[in-house]
DNA sequence: TTGAAAGCGTTACCAT
DNA sequence: ATGGTAACGCTTTCAA
């Protein structure tokens, strides 16, 4: 590996120069310009990111911790992250703590430590005090934290309140909420938002909780229909415990959506795919991940934030779990 | 940010002792191993990574470049790479490379700037001559390279065969291949089983490309089934255009598997759980990503490979898209 | 327009 | 058992 004095060796120049020209920073004379591009393209020469660190601590790298790699939901997210941080010119580096408090903290300082640009963060703490008072930017996308940091997610009462209704508009009379793990924030609110509705109803009703995760939740709801089976219409609080649902469902012999309807939360890509295809309540993914990433790299830029927190509107898209008629 | 310095004034010792300390490496005695805990707990000290990096030219950092985050083949594969390297202590940082060449070059070089101590690379390329003469240890995974590197893979032409000999077996007699990426080469190999199977059969067969995306392989298949209806078994060389197919085949209202079966490629969580479930050639995904791991983790430390190369058997699994009784 | 040199936070060698 | 210090590869200030 050619460092940035065998280079300014080979161009008969001094490092400073260099390092001038590869930062165009200040000057430096057309003669060595020419000089330092030849060097360069003869060693091949790259500069070392670490070094550079070290001196500048800065860097153009964006750390994105995700909670589930495996729920769909996150890759898409991610993929929004990525995109628009690209746009602007840096580079995200994911790390999948996988709902695990100790893994998420692994990460946060293994990312701090190498001196990443800022970090978004998609926790599973509702407190989040381990980020406080740190140095570096940082957002919290999707999972709203309790601490004061910026953060974008979506209206989870809002989006909860619109499946709910839903499922009552087209006639479910006796409702299961499917929440996510306890811990999680949004979760908690979605859950929030089908109680608020259903106070205001004479129906019945049940909570129960599963993890976001396709197979588990499958098992979960194939349990508690059996022994439930008056249960006509299922709001899961993310599409993957819908998409679970939807085969316990089937393997109950029961139909979607004559015998029972499914509301999921989330939009991903999947719940098209899946038949009968999931009406949801899509939350708008690509415009999370951007706001999260344009807030973080204003922040990182020392541009002030116009707004210190982003919610946006979720959707209701009617597909097929859900009855086209209203009884 | 304390630093090492900042520890060693107020231990009363030399950073060289601390250093030391940290490291486990020569003496240090028990006054001053106390006084430096005493120090390090009072500053909340934690060493920079990076100054680390600089001076060792070493990290317990490992990169995975995925090709696409959102085909749920990759990130269970991430997973299992990631549970095997933190049980030997190391980090994994995931890069998805979007299938572009571009951004895997670019990933590549940011990783080894940052000094990772190996990269897993499930390349998009053929040739991989990219990766020619570097001197950081990589292994490739799941898509064979032609280089000579590491490899870990899944015996693709013997999957695609077990896959294709079964649905001839359950009775197809008109088959579609859906092939991956032209790029790819274990999209390649797999075509190649089929291929390997059909010639040895009168029966018709067809292959078509798309890439490994439910949506739109979906579209891809229905068109083509729509202007070809006469084929009543499909073999998909992912689990992800499996899934595709299964809707693609309901919205033209054949049943599955008495109109058409279904075989895919890979052994996704996510067949198990759609309806009917499908029928695949199953990659063993956890010995996938294990294997790869403990190879880089070898190179890493210096220790001998066993085998340059790991090609894993694949294993069919028969699920609901595929009959029951022989025809 | 250029260069010398200090500094970034560690490690590791060499003395003591 | 401990400390001084060069070295890692780069940026940046200051002088020239």
């Amino acid at each position: 590996m050619p460092t940035i004095s065998d280079v300014a060796r080979l161009a008969k120049v001094s490092v400073a120069t260099v390092s001038r020209f590869l930062n165009d920073s200040g000057y430096v004379g057309k003669k060595s310009r020419e000089a330092i591009e030849k060097a360069i393209k003869e060693l091949d020469y790259i500069p070392s990111e670490v070094a550079r660190s070290l001196s500048t601590k800065q860097s153009d790298i964006i750390g994105l911790i995700i909670p589930d790699i495996k729920n769909p939901f996150f890759p898409e997210l991610a993929r929004a992250v990525e995109d628009t941080a690209f746009e602007y010119g840096y580079t995200v580096i994911l790390c999948n703590s996988d709902e695990n408090e100790l893994k998420e903290k692994h990460y946060f300082q293994t990312l701090t430590n190498k001196y990443v640009a800022g970090i978004i963060l998609t926790s599973i703490f509702d407190q989040g005090t381990n980020f406080k008072n740190l140095k570096i930017p940082i957002v919290a996308l999707d999972r709203p934290l309790e601490i004061d940091i910026p953060t974008v997610t979506t209206n989870n009462i809002e989006g909860a309140k619109l499946a709910t209704q839903f499922l009552i508009d087209k006639g479910a009379t006796s409702l299961l909420c499917v929440g996510g793990p306890n811990a999680i924030r949004s979760s908690k609110l979605r859950i929030e938002g089908f109680r608020e509705v259903i106070k205001e109803q004479t129906i019945k009703s049940y909570i129960i909780e599963s993890p976001y995760d396709f197979e588990t939740a499958e098992t979960i709801i194939f349990d508690y229909l059996k022994s439930n089976p008056s249960v006509d219409g299922i709001f899961a609080c993310s599409d993957a415990s819908a998409i679970g649902a939807l085969k316990a469902v089937h393997k109950l012999n029961m139909r979607v959506p004559e015998d029972i309807q499914i509301v999921g939360f989330d939009g991903i890509q999947m719940g098209k795919v899946v038949s009968p295809s999931l009406t949801t309540v899509a939350q708008n993914i690509y415009q999370l991940g951007q706001a999260a990433a344009k807030m973080l790299i204003n922040q990182i830029e020392g541009k002030p934030l116009e707004n210190t927190s982003v919610c946006i509107h979720p959707k209701l898209i009617e597909r097929e779990t859900t009855r086209k008629e209203r009884t």
